[in-house]
DNA sequence: CGTCATACCGTAACCGGTTACACGAGCAAA
DNA sequence: TTTGCTCGTGTAACCGGTTACGGTATGACG
């Protein structure tokens, strides 16, 4: 491969002038230029950006930290990101976290000169610990996480009000005994939305120990939920499922087991994937613009490269909107229609 | 951020005991290893990845430009992908042509330098025009994408035949009037398709001249042709979408028009996207493992970057298998079992 | 005690670019 | 003619690591 010598040599110019007139920075006259140029065809000289981002000590790239690669919720994350940072000529690094901790430090620190920021969603991972990860001088934005302590830029969707508005919809529609599937302990939007649920049912309904089945955010679990469900006796006429991974197979569950939806129990879920509104009954949801959460933290990062100052910006909250469709009887959509985009559903 | 000179200064010892200490590569004592360490942590240095891979002439990244990242099928394409490189402790920096020829060179361009080797899906590049693009030099391996004269190694998914297959299988259940939703004029997945279809058509049922739709793999030209069916009184016992992306529109616009499925027409789409199974009845499809595309094609250039022959293994074809479900009045399988994963659908 | 192998360690040259600074030429003004 | 600028170009010092090579101290051995 040639190098910018080569180039230079080629050209009979020194390597300096070949770096200049390659990349026009001025101060280069048209023959010699043009002579730097063609050396440049001859030999297809490609710069080499890992030698370019050492002394620029900039990467154009951002590093995209996630807790896992599974299901449609991360490729849209990053679609939003890809989005915008290719508007500005940015590369996106990807790092995997696969669950554990210890690799979430590995993966961060892999980044370093590499990267000239950071995109981070550690969904469960203490403050404390993520503090000690992360290099204070490279600018990070945290996708759905609240730093709390840590006055790190953020953006998060706002679990707790999408879940206590999904429920009061869901109480509204006339349910009494509202049960709510959890998701996985540690995480944090799980935990929010619960609280969410929690909350409405004691503001609303006073029922102050409303049933609640354990769940993973996985298809599966939501199955099991339904099993539970049935075989327990649980009197239930509403079901609102943490996401809607398992209310989907809370769903399938329920159609198992001969129960009705929404007939003999409403179903609620919320992220809104693609595939809400493609179910039969099409499933009502909290509608989350996933893909914003990602082109909005990359939008706030890049602001934090150009040196501006994030200001009281430095927090963002996505409040997620309710979709009624016909798992809770409500407005159903004729899906071709849906599906044509002649509605904003 | 401290540099491997800070830690050395601090230790007391050269940059080349120090550098050594860190990477464990013997000729060092124990209490000089000690002493490193202890700058190490004090100072909490990290290594600079970029500087580190501009000497060793290794960057432990592979690159990987998609068409696009829109949809489960790239994001099923990544998780394959990073699956593999996560065990060798392989990076992966994500590029994204966004569907432009001229931005393809410029990604191609930008990894210059970044990568170890690359992994490229050019659904509709010409030969000729890649090989301008691509390094010799570099480790190349492509997606989905017969390399034809150029002698790359690639993995794809048997289109033709798979389409074949489904075309076959669409008479077998009595089909006479088979319809096609074609994809995308330029794209090489959909021609072969198309071809397949053709083929089996003209074979089987001695129809030299079968009805094709224009479509262009989204949900919306699905619903279009669904129209296009029904306004034309295009008559039709089975319509088969050239991805199931169509094949959902296309359900939905035969459900507004009030045509029953698989009732007055049976349908079956390609690729098995997640979503299929969900729909209600279930998509008959063939099932292409997606993550697997990515899983392979990356064990084939990690293969070639560890200086492995390939041999005759250069290029990989992956066959897809046909799933029957309810679109096409075949076994339908309750959506809760399949969920459990009782069944390997 | 001299010789030599061995194990540690330091000096300095690289990897492939960018860029501060110096230098010479050309030209206008004094 | 001398001074002073500007403009184009070259030299060389970086960026932050890795590593070939050479030097020194130590212990074994004759």
């Amino acid at each position: 491969m040639a190098t910018l010598r080569d180039v230079a040599r080629e050209a009979g110019v020194s390597v300096a002038t070949a770096s200049r007139a390659i990349n026009g920075l001025g101060n280069v006259t048209a023959p010699t230029k043009a002579a730097v140029m063609a050396a440049v065809k001859k030999l297809n000289f490609v710069p080499h950006s890992g030698a370019r981002s050492l002394t620029r000590r900039k990467t154009d790239t951002v590093g995209v930290i996630l807790p896992d690669l599974f299901g449609e919720f991360f490729s849209e994350i990053i679609r939003g990101i890809d989005l915008v940072a290719h508007e500005s000529g940015m590369h996106l690094l990807l790092g995997n976290m696969h669950g554990s901790t210890h690799e979430t430090a590995a993966a961060i620190a892999a980044m370093r000169g590499r990267v000239d920021g950071l995109l981070v969603m550690p969904p469960d991972l203490k403050p404390e610990l993520l503090a000690d990860y992360l290099d204070p001088a490279l600018p990070t934005v945290l996708l759905n996480y609240d730093a709390g302590s840590l006055d790190l830029p953020f953006v998060a969707v706002d679990n707790y009000h999408g879940a206590y508005a999904m429920t009061e919809a869901l109480l509204a529609r006339g349910a009494r005994q509202v049960v709510h599937i959890a998701g996985p302990k540690h995480n944090r939007d799980a935990r929010d939305r619960q609280r969410g649920f929690a909350d409405a049912m004691a503001k609303i309904a006073k029922i102050s120990n409303p049933a609640i089945l354990p769940g993973d955010f996985s298809e599966e679990s939501g199955v099991k939920a339904a099993q539970l469900l049935v075989q327990g006796q649980l009197p239930a006429d509403a079901v609102f499922a943490a996401n809607d991974q398992m209310a989907v197979g809370l769903i399938a569950g329920l159609a198992e087991a001969g129960k009705s939806v929404p007939g003999d129990v409403m179903v609620a879920g919320f992220d809104d994937i693609p595939l809400a509104r493609h179910l039969n009954p099409s499933l009502s949801t909290m509608q989350v613009h996933i893909d914003r959460l990602g082109s909005t933290a990359m939008m706030m990062l890049l602001r934090i490269l150009r040196g501006e100052t994030l200001g009281g910006a430095s927090a963002t909250i996505l409040t997620p909107t309710l979709v009624a469709r016909g798992t809770t009887g409500g407005a159903a959509i004729p899906a071709a229609v849906a599906a044509a985009g002649a509605l904003p559903t």
